[in-house]
DNA sequence: TAGCCGTGGAC
DNA sequence: TGTCCAAGGCT
């Protein structure tokens, strides 16, 4: 290792004792570490999520659930419904199943390995647990450290083949002390300085390390593979109403909107379009379309609306009151189609 | 391993 | 408006 790679992480984390942001989830530096259980949290909610999109969830869930134990307890049907708008849903469904795991054993396992048993921690949130919770040392690699890291080395190898590289770095400039304020200050860093569009070099504290930056086109790393173009779906959902309620079915499986609440659709999914066949007989009325980018396709869903005298026949779902759809628990396409349907009755 | 899986903000 | 992206995991 050279000389300049052993200061990285003591210049990172005097940069951290300055910097540090203050969040919901976070102990600031120097101070005891946070509940595993929030940490744990806090970490499952931020996977490809935003601080800003996480901090009113995690404030929802804390009230809600205080400790593991009461959010073990909880009907897995409220915990879906209370992640609703926050998206990737079987992270919920994992976070389940988690809280009964350790529930049931009386604590989070404290070893990386034994976190990264759990369902829904894969090698980056086992490790950010067992640093941030524990004090363990791990190697915390996620989009902010891949991106630091690769600027800091100018590693001009494309992701994802670049994942091994940026490990082998990401380990050599881990210190043995404060690993979780390390990796934490690799996350403030990549976030509000070295960002992916316009970094700000001069507030750098490791810019006289920084390879990319000496090549002056440091927002050119990491270099990426191209991303296949999003196809264009449609669909139809259909808003079933009988005496001031509204028909919702949960969805099965573990394909996409699993487990949550929704409206009864024609079959459409992101590989291919609905057939625009209701569910039941009705006088259906259309009340527009909701446009709604998934990961991988764009969807355009009309929306159809019939007012049935009893309940759709073999199917399963149930009569849900107009005036509480709030707390159904509609993901935000259904949010959307619901908001549409009830415009236009 | 590469595809699947949400959402909203930034540009 | 469209594209990219964000503290990834699972299969």
């Amino acid at each position: 290792m050279t000389a300049s790679m052993d200061m990285i992480g003591g210049e990172l984390l005097a940069w951290y004792d300055r910097h540090a942001r203050d969040l919901p989830w976070r102990a600031l530096p120097g101070k005891p570490a946070p509940d595993p259980y929030r940490v744990w949290l806090s970490e499952v909610m931020l996977q490809q999520t935003t601080v800003a999109a996480v901090k009113p969830y995690f404030a929802k869930f804390t009230q809600r659930w205080p400790t593991i134990a009461d959010l073990a307890a909880a009907p897995e049907e409220e915990i879906m419904a209370a992640w609703a708008g926050l998206g990737y849903y079987s992270r919920a469904r994992n976070l389940v199943k988690c809280a009964r795991v350790v529930g049931e054993a009386g604590a989070f396992p404290e070893t990386e390995a034994g976190l990264r048993e759990l369902p829904g921690l894969g090698v980056y949130t086992a490790a950010a647990v067992a640093a941030i919770a524990f004090g363990r040392r791990a190697v915390v690699v996620d989009a902010n450290v891949e991106r630091v890291v690769s600027r800091l080395f100018a590693i001009d190898e494309p992701l994802p083949g670049a994942r091994k590289a940026i490990r082998e770095k990401a380990d050599a400039i881990t210190p043995d002390a404060r690993a979780g304020d390390f990796a934490q200050a690799m996350m403030d860093l990549g976030s509000g300085v070295c960002s992916s569009r316009n970094p700000v070099c001069s507030l750098c504290p490791l810019n006289a390390h920084c390879e990319a930056r000496k090549t002056g086109e440091p927002e050119r790393f990491p270099v990426k593979a191209q991303k296949k173009p999003k196809p264009n779906r449609t669909g139809t959902a259909f808003w079933i109403e009988c005496a001031g309620h509204v028909w919702l079915e949960t969805r099965q499986g573990n394909g996409m909107l699993a487990g949550m609440r929704a409206l009864p659709d024609d079959g459409w999914t992101a590989r291919s379009d609905g057939t625009g066949q209701p569910p039941v007989d009705a006088d259906w009325q259309a009340a527009g379309a909701v446009r709604h980018t998934f990961t991988h396709a764009h969807l355009e869903l009309s929306v159809k609306i019939g007012q049935v005298d009893a309940a759709p026949a073999d199917r399963e779902g149930q009569w849900w009151p107009l005036g509480e759809l709030g707390e159904a628990g509609l993901p935000t396409l259904y949010a959307k189609a619901a908001q549409l349907a009830l415009a236009g009755r």
